[in-house]
DNA sequence: ATCGGCTCGCGCAA
DNA sequence: TGCGCGAAGCCGAT
């Protein structure tokens, strides 16, 4: 059974006699799916079935065809799972305010379950739906192991208040999975296959990616290829951006290709060092977590409105500090900074939809610091971040930019020009840590 | 190679 | 009210 902490109720609704309707958003994957299967055990109890939608808004914001593909191609997948297990799958396109509430009635929908995400437009189009709507709407966090608003019910100062909470309640909620049993949908629910449509090109200029497979499918072999050949030695060998020492899971959790729930269960089965594995679950369950904690109680969590009072106050007082240099957006795009270590980070993330966490850091604080305002910084950091990555526009994104131009969940350091008290990085720091060179020869694009 | 200082504020102990 | 300590560092002294 679904761990009811999970389940957030948003509105009053009556239900009608339809199938429960599952709008599958951020979690794309047919199993591991806590939404999914609350949709299901709901059809149960009612003697109905789960009809599974998802809608495809092609005017999403920074919508690119690098990320729609890796979208598409892995909801494809999901369709053929979801249709294998007798479980209708249909796709909806457009602004789901517009297409959900006619779709719902068409099929008397009895109750919209949908997955829960702290950002912005999703919270929107959830509220406007609900009010749209007179049936009951549900969120399940099929997201996070201790779901968002159950480890905290505010936002928190550090990764260090954060983690007692979520380790307390971890026991209780990093439950096995259930299979997904073949459903009982009537035939005329299962229709023909989704017509997908193509995706127009628009950005041609940006590099295809071809060593990250899209799916579940893939996914999981990402992950045992992870496990196997990684995990040993991940705790050290993570921060050498040479070696390339990565999950590369992140594409996958993004999309929800893959639960971090479920790889927290094979990490801690899998055979590594507690080192390893500790190393590795801080970053995937604590810090995760604290990305969404971020978003989900900050409405400002994408510009310097939304950073602490003392970071704010520090960033202003340097406001007319001299920068020795000045970059416009077309220069960091084209990688055309003086500095080789920070064009290959770009190059990085521009070829290959990724980049090495020690970099994302000191790319962004080199942003605050070649550029004329925070502001201009935010907005630089999170259209480059959203335009390339693959696991752009994700809470942990924005989290991150945060943290390093704005000093969020960190402590103020040493006074510094443009800086302020911001934690500063610069290249010195990378040469003692790693094999600088080899990195930016490996990002010679 | 290693250490302490830099600096702010939360959360807990007292 | 005091105190320990924190999401990834830097720098200069030893």
């Amino acid at each position: 059974m679904v761990h009811p902490g999970r389940i957030t109720h948003n509105n009053v609704g009556t239900e009608k006699d339809g199938p429960i309707v599952y709008w599958m958003s951020r979690d794309q994957r047919s199993s591991d799916n806590w939404a999914l299967i609350h949709s299901i055990e709901l059809a149960n109890q009612k003697s109905t079935y789960v009809l599974v939608v998802f809608c495809l808004d092609l005017s999403y914001p920074s919508v690119i065809s690098r990320s729609l593909n890796f979208m598409i191609e892995g909801l494809k997948e999901v369709e053929k799972n979801l249709v294998s297990k007798k479980i209708p799958f249909i796709l909806l396109q457009g602004d789901p305010t517009h297409q959900l509430p006619p779709f719902l009635a068409h099929h008397n929908a009895s109750t919209l379950v949908t997955d829960f995400d702290p950002l912005r437009i999703k919270r929107q189009w959830k509220e406007s739906i609900s009010r749209q709507v007179t049936i009951p709407v549900i969120t399940v966090d099929a997201h996070n192991i201790v779901p968002c608003q159950v480890a905290s019910t505010k936002q928190e100062f550090g990764a260090y208040t954060i983690r007692p909470k979520i380790n307390k309640l971890l026991a209780d909620y990093i439950q096995d999975f259930p299979e997904i049993e073949e459903q009982k949908a009537p035939e005329e629910s299962i229709t023909k296959p989704i017509n997908w449509p193509e995706i127009p090109n628009i950005n041609n200029c940006i590099p295809s990616i071809t060593w990250i497979k899209p799916g579940e499918h893939a996914a999981n072999i990402a992950l045992r290829y992870f496990i196997e050949h990684k995990l040993e030695g991940y705790a050290t060998k993570r921060n050498l951006p040479e070696l390339e020492w990565t999950s590369n899971l992140s594409p996958y959790f993004h999309f929800g290709q893959i639960a971090p729930h479920r790889v927290a269960l094979e990490i801690i089965k899998a055979n590594a060092t507690a080192v390893d594995k500790d190393a590795f679950l801080e970053e995937m369950i604590v810090r995760r977590e604290l990305s969404d904690n971020y978003c989900f109680y900050n409405p400002n969590y994408d510009t310097v409105e939304g950073l602490p009072a003392w970071a704010k106050t520090t960033l202003d007082l340097h406001r007319s500090d001299e920068r020795e240099h000045l970059y416009t957006l077309d220069a960091f795009e084209h990688a055309h900074t003086h500095d080789k270590l920070w064009n290959a980070a770009q190059k990085e993330m521009v070829h290959t939809g990724k980049m090495h966490g020690y970099l994302r850091m000191y790319w962004a604080k080199k942003i605050l610091e070649w550029t004329v305002s925070p502001e201009e910084a935010f907005s630089i950091a999170i259209f480059l971040n959203d335009k390339y990555s693959l696991d752009g526009r994700d809470p942990n994104g924005y989290t991150g930019i945060a943290w390093a131009i704005g000093g969020l969940h960190d402590r103020a350091w040493f006074e510094r020009p443009v800086y302020g008290k911001i934690r500063y990085m610069n290249s010195n720091g990378a040469q003692r840590k790693f094999n600088v060179e080899e990195y930016i020869s490996k990002n010679s694009f």
